[in-house]
RNA sequence: GGCGCAUUCGUCUAGGGGUCCAGGACGCCGCCCUCUCACGGCGGUAACACGGGUUCAAAUCCCGUAUGCGCUACCA
């Protein structure tokens, strides 16, 4: 038999790292086995569901890479893979339990329902349904159909006849054995006054229809499988495989959600991170591979997956981790493939769409200058803002630039580079850098931090950033490239020095 | 409250009775490299929640307690 497996997101919103996770384990899986990888919409909640949300989803699905065999988009033989689209499904399931015996009408209406619900915790007795509509007399049922009341469908949850009838026993591929005791369970809706089913409902008669196998879900779904499989059980319906993953928490130990920040696929990726790291650094919350080598490729990872592997506690989301693998991701890729995202981050202000040539072979370059420690792609352009951002007043005016400027022989230095950038050019090369270093270092006989940090500061700006050696003959030659209006060394200098002589 | 799940360094984890006075990674600290910030190299700090069992032997098995989380809806 085929694994067949799914991941089922609700549109309400962008894929988050949590919802992320679960749908990488499913495709992982799937990918082990050579099986089938499902996404299946559920959407009947329909007040949050949006066909919007739906296409957010989808496209931070294909941005990770996991791509699906089956689903709303490409269809497939057990569609339609949206639950809005399968009402006849779940109306005919509700039938036949209707008329089993096992499902029944229930008329009471939502304001007695919570009454008695916290009538019954407040005399500690479980909150469960009272059986009312359970217990009405074909006649009374007669009536209310026949006066057109509203009513909905509650699985009764067998115990009169046979006590261990509603207990449940599951074999989690994650957990071990899970056991309910039945009595734990009260009636259930299955399908709500309008006719909407619920979800436990669907879930069931999608999984069974679509011949899910395996299913793959997060862990607050654990309790829900006792009612699935009661109603697997009912509809006489062989029970899947259940591996229930953990949840993903904050930094404060409290599931993950938007106030511990980023959450969303999305915004990691408008953030600089690659949809690579992210798989990466997702999986191994929870999941490392048998040679404990924790970066590792979506396709190697398929191959060693399994799910005895994967940790059965929640895990806390690491920022810092993430960034630092990312970074390692960033390392490894070559410049070309980080241009369009980085010239998207240069570009910000609008003088960069049209790029030349010659343009693109700069700033590649330039990605080579500070990719080092780069954790974000975000992030390299971000290093890079000093070549076309230059105001020399607020330079002189930064804390720790104006303490080294406060030494008269930085002025001096500086005077000298102007007149020797002016005499030679500026370098094109770290040779001719190096030419120049060594020239001012005679002509001044500073060295060391005194010779580099006002040079520094008159040239880049600041007391720290990448190497001299190539930085400053990079600026040179993009000072050169007409769209970037970088201003070039010499002149930087020479504002540098009408800039503190004024102070 | 009831039911369920979980519990190894700050964090992610390895570990499935002896090879563990617990290994790796991120972070943190120190040293080296160095014009700076990073990178890189080297070293260090730091954990089996607690209490009972079982056993010659327990981080590993069982029970209890504590803590955290989930479910307990005509949400998913």
């Amino acid at each position: 038999m085929t694994v067949r497996v799914r991941f089922a997101p609700s549109p309400t919103g962008h894929l988050h790292v949590g919802g992320a996770r679960t749908a990488i384990f499913n495709w992982l899986f799937a990918r082990h086995h050579d099986g089938t990888f499902i996404i299946r919409v559920e959407d009947t909640d329909v007040a949050r569901s949006t066909r919007e949300s739906e296409e957010m989803v989808l496209e931070d699905l294909r941005w990770l890479g996991l791509l699906w065999d089956e689903g709303p988009d490409v269809g497939g033989p057990h569609g339609p893979y949206r639950q809005s689209e399968r009402m006849k499904l779940y109306a005919d399931s509700a039938d036949e339990l209707l008329a089993k015996g096992i499902a029944y009408r229930c008329f009471c209406d939502e304001a007695t329902l919570e009454a008695k619900r916290s009538a019954a915790e407040e005399a500690g007795r479980p909150p469960h349904y009272d059986l009312t509509c359970y217990q009405l007399p074909a006649e009374e049922i007669q009536r209310h159909v026949a006066a057109g009341d509203l009513y909905a469908l509650r699985f009764h949850v067998p115990k009169e006849k046979d006590q261990a009838a509603g207990d449940v026993t599951i074999h989690d591929l994650i957990r071990g054995a899970v056991t309910w005791r039945g009595d734990s369970l009260g009636d259930f809706i299955i399908l709500r006054s309008d006719g909407m089913p619920i979800y436990n409902f669907c879930v069931v008669v999608d999984d069974h229809d679509m011949r899910i196998t395996h299913v793959i879900r997060a862990e607050e779904h654990l309790t829900n499988t006792h009612r699935q499989v009661l109603i697997y059980r009912a509809l006489g319906w062989e029970v899947p495989q259940f591996a229930h993953v953990s949840l993903i928490l904050g930094q404060d130990r409290s599931k993950l959600s938007k106030r511990h920040g980023a959450t969303s696929v999305a915004a990691y990726a408008a953030d600089g991170f690659l949809p690579e790291a992210m798989v990466n650094y997702l999986t191994l919350l929870g999941w490392t591979p048998p040679d404990g080598q924790e970066i590792f490729s979506r396709d190697s990872a398929a191959r060693e997956f399994s799910l005895e592997r994967v940790h059965a506690a929640a895990a806390v989301f690491d920022p810092q981790k993430f960034a630092w693998l990312n970074g390692q991701y960033i390392q490894k890729t070559a410049n070309i493939d980080l241009l369009d995202a980085v010239a998207l981050g240069l570009s910000a202000p609008g003088w960069l769409r049209e790029r030349s040539a010659a343009a693109d072979e700069w700033i590649v370059e330039a990605i080579e200058l500070v990719k080092k420690g780069a954790t974000q792609v975000t992030g390299i352009a971000l290093q890079l803002a000093f070549f076309f951002e230059w105001n020399a007043a607020a330079v002189v005016r930064e804390p720790a630039n104006a303490e080294v400027l406060a030494d008269p022989g930085a002025l001096g230095l500086i005077q000298a580079l102007a007149e020797d950038l002016a005499a030679n050019g500026a370098p094109r090369d770290s040779d001719q850098y190096h030419a120049l270093a060594d020239r001012l270092k005679q002509t001044t006989g500073r060295k060391g931090k005194g010779l580099f940090m006002p040079i520094r500061i008159a040239t880049m700006g600041s007391t720290h950033g990448p190497e001299l050696q190539r930085a400053l003959p990079l600026m040179e030659r993009g000072s050169e490239i007409p769209e970037f209006k970088i201003v070039a060394p010499l002149e930087r200098t020479r504002q540098m020095l009408a800039e503190a002589s004024r102070s």
